[in-house]
DNA sequence: ATATAAATTTAGGTTTGCCTAAAAATTTAC
DNA sequence: GTAAATTTTTAGGCAAACCTAAATTTATAT
């Protein structure tokens, strides 16, 4: 994994992420979305980059990244989530004001650095939107490691699972709204019986502490 | 102070820093040692740095900052040395480490990042090298110039600072068991070459004028 | 004072990343 | 299955930073 600039890495991850959702090649036209650039710079970046051996590239048929592209992908992820982490658990930054810092920082150049940082903040598994963070590896830890109820307040998760599978359970969150993929923003934790108050779809209400122990966010 | 590119601030710095012992307009040549890029590169800089107003500079005669420049340069500065505060204080590099890290974070855009790294370290007044940090205002705290080789034999010192901040150098002297904050005992000092012996952690050893020189004493 | 040396600028190129406008390929619509 | 719409690529340009080689200006040395 040599050196990438700036925008090489910011292509590599825009197209990771594209390549999640569509199966196929990802589009010249989602990437040019995605970074806000013309699709006419996509292409001839598109070039560059599959001559650097990071994707493969077939004129019209969308972009695909090779194992060195996701590599470097996800190094970008786990900078990016990393630094959020830093300013919002270390300089009381609001979990919505730290993304274009980030953007920032995710460029850095340091292995020793990003290694180090993680160890600073303790190795955190999630980001402060709950995204999960690639360790030195690239591997991200499994969804299931986390319950809602290891969640703070002013984050936003994903539903990932259920812990408690029975037909009570599944039934009663389907009342409330909730259901995979759903996201749950977390507005306030009770302190004497740990309740939580969430907001999903836009609806307020509030969860016990048993029930947040049973759903799997990311 | 609006926004500038990474090469911008780092010329920038470069000729505050050079501009600090010529007092007359800084040389084309003296930038394009200190920033290891060619005499006809920097000319063409300092052409369009005079259309953004951060610079004076007419053909032939040198550079002198603006006040906007110097704004600019001194911000960067500040930058450089909080970063390498946090890298030695949290994440625990040694001082000999730090520099290229830090020459990457100086350029990361956001008042409000810098200050609150700032508060988060404790508002430190000298970076781990000694050298001093402006304040959010630019203000520099005052800090002692004076060297060990204006020392005389009898005189404790502590060590507060190096003037070159080369690894060389660095390694050299922590290799001795000098660091900042230590206490020097002069002993006696060599008439032919201006060598000192001198006492660190009750251990006697010898420095070279060349070392006395570059080590900064209170 | 003139010749030589050194510093600086000019001229002409390159690479990265971006743009607009036009052409070509692909997809969709009837 | 052709025509229209959409997507993608090509062609030609531009700005920031860099370079080499050739002038030009300034400094130095006899
Ligand atoms: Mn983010
Ligand atoms: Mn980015
Ligand atoms: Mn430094
Ligand atoms: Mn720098």
């Amino acid at each position: 994994m040599s050196r990438y600039t700036f925008t090489e890495e910011n292509y590599l991850k825009a197209i990771y992420f594209l390549s999640q959702d569509a199966e196929k090649g990802v589009s010249t036209n989602a990437i040019s979305e995605s970074l806000e650039t013309k699709p006419s710079t996509v292409t001839e970046m598109l070039r560059r980059l599959r001559e650097k051996g990071v994707l493969h590239y077939k004129k019209y048929q969308g972009a695909e990244l090779t194992e060195e592209g996701e590599k470097v992908a996800i190094s970008t992820v786990r900078k990016h989530r990393l630094w959020e982490c830093f300013l919002v658990d270390k300089l009381n930054f609001g979990w919505e004001e730290v993304h274009d810092i980030a953007e920032q920082l995710e460029h850095i150049q340091s292995r020793q650095l990003t290694d180090r940082l993680e160890e600073f903040l303790g190795f955190p598994k999630y980001d402060p939107h709950g995204d999960p963070i690639p360790d030195k590896n690239g591997v991200f830890p499994h969804s299931s490691d986390l319950s809602l109820d290891n969640c703070k307040p002013g984050q936003t998760v994903k539903v990932r699972g259920v812990k408690d599978t029975s037909p009570e359970f599944l039934k009663y969150i389907a009342k409330l709204g909730i259901g995979l993929g759903d996201d749950i923003h977390i507005l306030e934790i009770e302190d004497f019986d740990h309740s939580m108050m969430i907001a999903v779809h836009g609806k307020k209400l509030q969860l016990s502490s048993i029930a947040c122990k049973n759903i799997f966010v990311q």
